[in-house]
DNA sequence: TCCGGTAGCTGTAATCATTACAAGTTTGCA
DNA sequence: TGCAAACTTGTAATGATTACAGCTACCGGA
């Protein structure tokens, strides 16, 4: 359930979103940089192959691309938001040692609750926070 | 599985923290108001009742009763944080029309992924967002 | 080929939640 | 009673995000 870079830009342009040079780079560091990055990270790492862009692009771009569906965003007890693409079927864990975030298994679609059934359910969402393997033998 | 005002107090003090003035009202509001205020609400609400509160203060509060595990804090899409009273295996459902919250029952405990196998897992979160059934009916 | 309009990009300024800090106040204990 | 530690308060700083205004690139029609 990794969609390709392809089937993306078709998804977008099925959306009728223009692909700009800068909100292609946006998208393929997102492909390709499955590791939830934050604003900040997406936008210095693509500086140095775009000198002139812009932050306020990047932050533009991302919401564009998350009303679409294409790319979601988080927060996980942060003050920064992350985004990825939106996979289906997975949470997210977040290790209190080094803040990593891994992505995990997870059968959302059949979880649901009674206490929900007159409720219209856009998303789900489900993380868990703790301490990672690497930190956990690191600490030995 | 709602703990009452007096079980908490004592939780707080089993664990070292001083219940000062402040703190209390910061505690008996949470407990008064499950509806997963924000700071803001929290602060100015209380501001009647003590005209001399400080917002430091309901931070400082609400870091140290998150520490401690009395409370939970979220940030559910939002750019402000939730607090509540912790209570167990319960997600929460965030309306997109009113943007209330909503809790729901759902057997977190036994929600785990082969995935984190070797994780140590410390907080579990489920959150959904939609559309709530008042708001269902009052687009009709 | 030229022109006009629209969409997109850029950079600065503003906003707003949160945190840092320093000084005043209260509390607990000897 | 007095001291030290813990708390509270208010202001200032931080840092992510958004608003905005001007600039640029592209596209369709004359």
């Amino acid at each position: 359930m990794t969609p390709s870079f392809a089937e993306l830009k078709q998804n977008l342009k099925a959306k009728n979103i223009n692909l700009s040079f800068q909100r292609l780079k946006v998208l393929e560091y997102l492909v390709n940089n499955r590791c939830h990055p934050s604003v900040e990270q997406i936008f210095s790492d693509l500086l140095k192959e775009l000198p002139t862009l812009s932050k306020t692009t990047v932050y533009n771009t991302l919401r564009i691309l998350t009303e679409t569906g294409l790319v979601r965003s988080m927060t996980i007890d942060d003050n920064e938001t992350r985004y990825d693409i939106n996979t289906k079927n997975h949470g997210h864990f977040k290790c209190n040692s080094c803040h990593t975030i891994y992505d995990f298994y997870v059968d959302i679609d059949n979880f649901c609750s009674d206490d929900l059934k007159n409720f219209k359910i856009e998303n789900k969402n489900v993380y868990f926070m703790g301490i990672c393997p690497r930190c956990l033998t690191n600490k030995e």
